[in-house]
DNA sequence: GGTTGTTGGTTCATATATTGAACCGTAATT
DNA sequence: AATTACGGTTCAATATATGAACCAACAACC
């Protein structure tokens, strides 16, 4: 692991639940020597990655970052692509909505919405989706460049009772959701959450996210589940324009099997 | 300096002018070898910072930079304390407004905001603002603290004829800018700009950067200076108040005096 | 169709920059 | 007054970064 690597993957450690570190608390948290953390964080205090809170001497994200941002929005407005789809989601489902975005072999949180509906809801509070464990990432698994299954498989934490940790049991859900074109993940990471996500593309025609809905499980109704479907479809659909790309036809074609399969049963029992 | 150092100075050669370099024009800007300029990338890619266009196999900057800045957004909301502000002043103004952060030793350009009002603006295009050729640079000397001053000497660059560059004249124009309360920069940066800034203080009582007019030279009157002037108090009183700040009251009597003085001197001609 | 000049990417011996245990001074707690 | 925690510093040991030279692939050009 390169030095600069290390020094980048303190700013992981920041985040809206813990937005200011000390040093002391920092080389605990990543597991490293104290010096070396603390030439670290000058050297990204130096670049403005991180500042200085002057009265606690903790750490916090610096401006830097937000310049980059504005290049990075600019460049790939993603974000500003998925938002009101986000929105509309959220609002027509009454649950959380979120997108991710997979870069490399890593998937990243990259923007959500919460629906102000009902008191209780997902939080989603998450930097880098395990692919195994939620929706989105088994979206990625399912639709994204074939390696990742292995990169998954390098760290298959149990995260709940219902986290499918073994090999054999990963590649029979990829498939499942391979052939109904959504990612499904029943309180597989968090108790209580159930994940439902269905599949981006860019304009280079391959996977280049997801797109989701974290709903508390308590409240999961057959007839939720369909509108839930329904609206992760339109919410892809507009997400993959804004990101130059375009849903695949068969894609579309499992789509329109999965949400007619369960209208049925639906209107059957 | 250190590698890590090294590594993250390349994003720094990403703008919206320029978001997306191959290997060896970056190489070549950064001055650095090929390998190790291909290695930081691939650090800088695996951490999520830079991502390759998979058709050009050129760089630009990642989706990590997006939830990072989420974070900082989230911890210290600068940018929502200062957009507002921005708005009116370059709406009341006619001219392009934007603010700066001084983080450590450097003063970074926070976001910027163009008035409608006029086909030819002002562009702001700056990612680090040098202290001794800017209004804002001259705001961060003049209030911010002293050790700026050496590190603004270190780096005295004519940009255009008008600019200071020897360290007597700087500190004549610091203090001027202090006995005012603005920072002032007559085509100092580039011709045909004329930059008016006031100071922004935050919860530490102490300078936290500026808000700025960048304006059209030959479009400055007498009169436009003064409405400037005022709106820019107006700017930075409610920056300050939103970065949890309040403008000391030396500060504030220096406004009325420089305001007072240059309206006798209005209605006297 | 071969020559030339790009490009992104790789190698390996060299040497330089990174590392971490132990250290210090300060400021709360007890 | 002793203890514990904190942010920050030191220096010998060594792991790590470095860059000249090297590929293969592609494009322009005569």
């Amino acid at each position: 692991m390169s030095s600069a690597s290390k020094a980048l993957s303190l700013l992981s450690h920041f985040s809206t639940a813990r937005p200011e570190i000390g040093l002391s608390q920092l080389y605990r948290m990543a597991k490293r020597d104290k010096a070396t953390t603390y030439r670290h964080l000058q050297t990204l205090e130096t670049a403005g990655f991180v500042e200085k809170n002057p009265l606690t001497k903790h750490y916090r994200l610096g401006p830097a970052i937000m310049q980059l941002a504005q290049v990075r929005e600019a460049t790939v407005p993603r974000k500003e692509g998925a938002k009101y789809a986000l929105e509309a989601l959220a609002d027509a489902t009454g649950e959380t909505a979120h997108a991710t975005v997979l870069s490399g072999q890593t998937l990243y949180g990259l923007c959500e919405r919460e629906s102000p509906r009902h008191g209780i809801r997902a939080v989603i509070d998450l930097n880098v989706f395990p692919f195994h464990a939620t929706a989105s990432g088994l979206c990625a698994l399912a639709f994204g460049p074939d390696d990742l299954f292995e990169v998954a498989t390098q760290n298959l934490d149990g995260f709940t009772a219902a986290t499918t940790t073994n090999k054999r049991d990963l590649t029979k859900l990829v498939n499942l959701v391979r052939s109904q074109g959504f990612g499904r993940a029943d309180q597989c990471y968090e108790d209580e959450i159930y994940g439902l996500s269905a599949p981006v593309f860019d304009h280079t025609r391959s996977f280049a996210g997801a797109v989701a809905v974290a709903c508390v499980a308590s409240r999961l109704t057959p007839a939720l589940e369909r509108t839930i479907m329904s609206e992760l479809i339109i919410a892809s659909r507009e997400v993959t324009r804004n990101w130059g790309g375009t849903v695949p036809s068969d894609i579309e074609a499992k789509w329109a099997d999965t949400v007619m399969h369960s209208t049925a049963m639906e209107s059957a029992s």
